[in-house]
DNA sequence: ATAAATCACAACG
DNA sequence: CGTTGTGATTTAT
């Protein structure tokens, strides 16, 4: 951990809970799932700029919209400040995937030009801020297995679920 | 700054 | 099914 850039936290309502929405001075820079209780009470810093405020809006309808398996039209700028450029490139390459399709790690590779380094993206979606709206969860292996998830491997497969993406 | 250890994969024997 | 081949991140010298 760098030095602490100092995010304000708000909270978003969405069908799955309320999810814990971490902004910068630059844009959406965290997200945090439903954590049921007062953990991230971090009371937001202070001020909600007006430009924040319409990240929160914007957050909160692509959120809910992906959670019903449409496609998230508009989002909100996200701050990789601080990330390498190729986790930023895997993440760029997970945002095109279409709602209710799921693609491989090697297929993930091969889009940011480094096929071989599937196991470099593995890490590069570990290592993802901000799951659901950057849909980690849509990366499956090659035989499409679950391989894991940060943070509860059913919540993953709640998610696909809400896709309609059966695992097999 | 350099080097070793780790990892949410994939391909091959 | 165990082994090897890859690339980047993280941790330890």
């Amino acid at each position: 951990m760098k030095t602490k850039p100092q995010l304000v936290s708000l909270p978003v309502k969405t069908i799955a809970g309320e999810f814990i929405a971490h902004y910068s001075d630059k844009g959406l820079a965290e997200l945090d799932w439903p954590v049921g209780r007062a953990s991230s009470r971090t009371v937001a810093k202070k001020i909600e700029s007006a430009k924040m405020r319409t990240w929160q809006r914007l957050t909160e309808t692509a959120l809910q919209r992906v959670l019903a398996g449409k496609p998230a039209a508009k989002l909100p700028p996200l701050d990789w400040t601080g990330k390498t450029e190729f986790q930023q490139s895997v993440w760029r390459a997970l945002l095109k995937i279409a709602p209710g399709k799921t693609r491989s790690y090697g297929e993930i590779a091969a889009t940011i030009g480094n096929p071989k380094a599937v196991r470099a993206v593995g890490g590069a979606c570990g290592a993802n801020p901000i799951p659901v709206i950057v849909p980690c969860h849509r990366v499956l292996a090659a035989n499409r297995k679950i391989g894991g998830f940060s943070g509860g491997l059913e919540r993953k497969r709640s998610l696909l679920e809400c896709e309609g993406i059966v695992l097999s």
